[in-house]
DNA sequence: CGATATCCTAGGAAACCGGTAGGGATTTGT
DNA sequence: ACAAATCCCTACCGGTTTCCTAGGATATCG
């Protein structure tokens, strides 16, 4: 019961483009692949392919050829987690799919273990979408300054 | 990011015994791994193998040899569904362990996004301790009360 | 043209998952 | 004493997933 490699490395991503966009003015030059890997630690032919699958979910625009890169299109304001979950390890599913020729498990369908699944699985996607990458730059710029402080005293 | 096949089963098991020892009064028979495979559509060796779990667990006891079997010893009003999912899949968590000797992992430690992970991580693991095995028993018995009110009309 | 990029597809090692299997140990009933 | 029933321990196995690497095609800029 855990969330993916690649849903951090995709968040991490996206988390690193917000804050550059956030710093120029104007329309932002593309970031290529390499720096985003390099800053956040990510494999760099792994980040491409994720950045990849945020592209065809819309999330980032790419553009080739030198000096080219990939660039962020939604706002970090209302681009949720829960969005970047789905594209990047699927939806989250707490129940198995069931098998709509089995009629044993069609039977288990409405037991009191399913409800508790799909119970939990709402909370986990109500939690997840409740929070916009906007919140988590603002929040990584906090815990930035603050461990800088830490360091001046 | 789900739960596995193992945990269902368990709670299943768990179901299953918890209503037989609500139904017989004083000292509760020992049920037959067997008899709770069957009634659960569970793989019988599988379902041994979990039942094996639960007992080291101290959740329930085990009788050997003719006429043995598995008795409930926890009280289903403290018997939480979390405990069950740390029993049978390991403890829900949400982000990758960090190496202690990778000094790049240490530094994501306090990151926004590791924030989140432990806030979800919380949620889900309250959500599921909030949720006993009485709970369970109590709302399959609505359930199964219903269903057959409504094969009734 | 050549350097820099993204893009697409194909793997591959390792771990995990669901389930099977063999055989030993213990208890009960006859 | 013996057979049947039952739990117990360990190993294994095929399939899937995960994380990552690789090769090469394609596009863009200078």
């Amino acid at each position: 019961m855990k969330f993916s490699q690649r849903t951090e490395y995709a968040l991490r991503a996206l988390l690193e483009l917000g804050r550059r966009a956030g710093e120029a003015d104007g329309e932002p030059a593309p970031v290529p692949n390499r720096e985003i890997a390099a800053a956040q630690r990510i494999p760099e032919r792994f980040c491409e392919q994720i950045l990849a699958d945020l592209r065809r979910a819309g999330f980032i625009s790419s553009q080739r050829g030198a000096c080219g890169g990939v660039r962020l299109v939604r706002d970090p304001a209302t681009l949720t987690v829960s969005e970047v979950v789905d594209v990047a390890e699927g939806p989250v599913v707490t129940q198995a799919c069931l098998d709509p020729f089995d009629d044993a498990a069609r039977a288990q369908a409405h037991s009191a273990i399913q409800e508790l699944w799909l119970d939990v699985q709402i909370t986990i996607r109500d939690r997840l979408a409740s929070v916009t990458l906007a919140d988590l730059i603002k929040r990584q710029d906090e815990l930035d300054r603050t461990s800088y402080l830490v360091f001046q005293i």
